[in-house]
RNA sequence: UGGGGUGUCGCCAAGUGGUAAGGCACCGGGUUUUGAUCUCGGCAUUCGCAGGUUCGAGUCCUGCCACCCCAGCCA
């Protein structure tokens, strides 16, 4: 796929040696169910499944649901969705986290009987208070010293249900002074008396996610626990609890950087903070940068996957351009998208030479273009009037230089059509353009032009009379600054980030079942599913064409 | 400040002691009835900085500097 196979990445150069030490590969990708998935993740999942199947193994998707205050069974079906429409299959790996609980319960049992865990009764702003600072230890917890048999009845209570939210913590025995901060003794259970999407009301006590994951992933016989750079510091934290429970499988966490991409933000948080204050319709509006969203703006997963491919996996901090994500874009819908011709902004054309007989010889042989200029796509049928649109911004009474539109007095060719010549120009009392009067070439037939003559260029068109409406929504950067200042998220964001025009369109182009187009000279755009109706078809402006003019 | 990471072209990224891949972007030429596509060419005497080791250093050593992450009963 890729045109530039260069070397393997380091978590692959990895796995490639340990698979020639005769390692399997089973990998997973872990998602919390409290938000949907963004590109970011997709990185991860490309990752992921594409490791799996390049070294002939397997990988689970597995939702990380251990935190029922946030998460729901919404998000877990629109996760499925988006990892299947991505390209992915999990088979019958599919697993959560909540299937491990008794388990997960038992192995902490063990951790206290071992003396390696205990009970605390410190309440959250206690237990703050005494973990100490980035460069001071802190003090041990005064539960620290609780038998391991009291400590047992204590937790066997909390999971009955005899104590409320926030009065006890199961809590790793470790090091209280330690230099990194995870190891100061981490809760690994927490009382919440809340409803589970998955497990009801079981539990009313959930395993932390340091506690938690790394169990899951031995108890999957995870062989390369693959996750971002922020968990780097919990990697000793991971590996303690693997070393003190006999599981007997201890995966290897590897970390690699997340992705950063120009103009937009890829934190859950702040995803979901967008969406709940409305700034965006939803969390697949085109603008958002989750799958959902660049799915519905009309990219396509092959897409999405090439863009992960390139970008590459490393450890550096990366805010990728989004020009190299564009590219990606145009290179997979280039090759095989119908080509149609939308006028956005329309300013009329009249054909002052045109006649009934004219369009009486058309319509015997009406003018047609093929569906795409490459691939054999099929054609359609062009209808020509007397009136036609052109888009306003394909003509100016004062040509600017190497311009190769529409101006007075010059000549332009009406795509897979005629020449026409610009011989008036119509404006109101205020002086605004209101139509054009020009002449057309019968002689410049598309295709058999005899005329020799010699236009400035080539703008797309719509006759009046058979030209469909359509809604064209253009959007373009959520965010005004490549690094948007976060703090101030309205003020952040792009007020021209959405903008719908009432377009023209041939009506060729509404016909069939085709979903994605090109419009030509202007984009790719697609269908918008959710907003179409009978009356009205709605388009999403996917990306523009790339547009190299002078000056 | 303690700990953990990272520094190779504008943005990514190969490079694993033998004399700086590739992609995107950008600049120029060609083709073109989309200023698209396609195509050809250009684009790091230098790898955060300073020393050192070596016949030879982006790769090894030492010391600096810059940036990122960590003080949730979130993940």
């Amino acid at each position: 796929m890729s045109e530039t196979p260069a070397g393997l990445d380091f978590i692959r150069q990895r796995i490639s040696e340990d698979v020639a030490a005769g390692s399997r590969v089973i990998t997973r990708f872990p998602p919390e169910p409290n938000g949907r998935l963004h590109i970011g993740h997709a990185k991860s999942i490309c990752l992921n499944f594409g490791v799996a199947a390049e070294f002939g193994g397997l990988c689970y998707l597995r939702f990380d649901d251990t935190n029922p205050e946030k998460e729901n069974e919404a998000f877990v079906q629109a996760i499925q969705e988006d990892v299947r429409w991505l390209g992915f299959d999990w088979g019958d790996h599919l697993t959560h986290a909540s299937d491990y609980f008794e388990q997960l319960f038992q192995l902490a049992n063990q951790l206290i009987s071992a003396n390696k865990a205990f009970v605390c009764g410190l309440s959250a702003e206690e237990m703050r208070e005494t973990r100490g600072t980035l460069t001071e230890p802190g003090v041990n917890s005064p539960s620290r010293d609780l038998s391991v048999a009291e400590n047992l009845a204590l937790f066997r209570e909390m999971r009955e249900g005899k104590h409320g939210d926030g009065s006890y913590v199961l809590r790793a025995k470790i090091d209280m002074s330690s230099p990194n901060i995870n190891m100061r003794d981490p809760v690994l259970y927490r009382i919440r008396h809340v409803h589970h999407q998955r497990t009801g009301n079981d539990w009313c006590i959930y395993p932390t996610y340091d506690y938690t994951h790394c169990v899951c992933d031995a108890l999957e016989e995870i062989t390369h626990s693959l996750c971002t750079l922020e968990f780097e510091d919990h990697r000793p934290l991971y590996d303690w609890v693997l070393d003190n429970i006999n599981l007997n499988v201890h995966p290897p966490q590897i970390e690699f950087s997340r992705l950063g991409l120009e103009y937009t933000v890829m934190s859950k948080r702040l995803l979901n903070k967008l969406v709940s204050e409305q700034h965006v319709a939803g969390w697949d509006d085109p603008r958002m940068p989750t799958i959902s969203g660049l799915r519905r703006k009309g990219v396509r997963a092959p897409a999405i996957r090439d863009f992960c491919e390139r970008i590459g996996i490393t450890k550096q901090n990366n805010t990728i351009e989004m020009s190299l994500f564009d590219f990606c874009v145009r290179k997979d819908l280039e090759a095989d998208t119908h080509r149609a011709m939308c006028v956005l902004e329309p300013l009329k054309v009249v054909i002052t030479n045109w006649t009934e007989d004219t369009q009486g010889a058309l319509s015997a042989e009406p003018l047609t273009a093929p569906w795409h200029p490459k691939k054999d796509l099929g054609r359609r049928v062009l209808p020509f009037s007397k009136e036609i649109f052109i888009e306003r911004s394909d003509f100016e009474e004062v040509r600017p230089r190497k311009y190769k539109r529409l101006s007075p007095g010059e000549m332009v060719r009406l795509r897979m059509a005629f020449i026409i010549r610009c011989d008036e120009v119509i404006k109101d009392d205020a002086g605004n353009i209101q139509e054009l009067h020009c002449t057309y070439f019968p002689e410049s037939r598309s295709g058999s032009d005899k005329s020799g003559l010699k236009p400035k260029g080539v703008v797309h068109w719509v006759s009046a009379m058979e030209g469909q409406y359509c809604d064209v929504r253009l959007y373009e950067n959520l965010f005004l600054e490549k690094q948007p200042d976060v703090s101030e998220l309205a003020g952040a964001l792009n007020p021209a980030s959405f903008k719908q025009l009432n377009a023209i369109i041939e009506p060729a182009a509404l016909l069939g079942d085709i979903h994605h187009f090109q419009f030509e000279r202007q984009g790719y755009f697609v269908k918008d599913e959710t907003d179409s109706s009978a009356l009205k078809t709605v388009f999403n402006r996917t990306v523009t064409l790339r547009d190299i003019r002078p000056g």
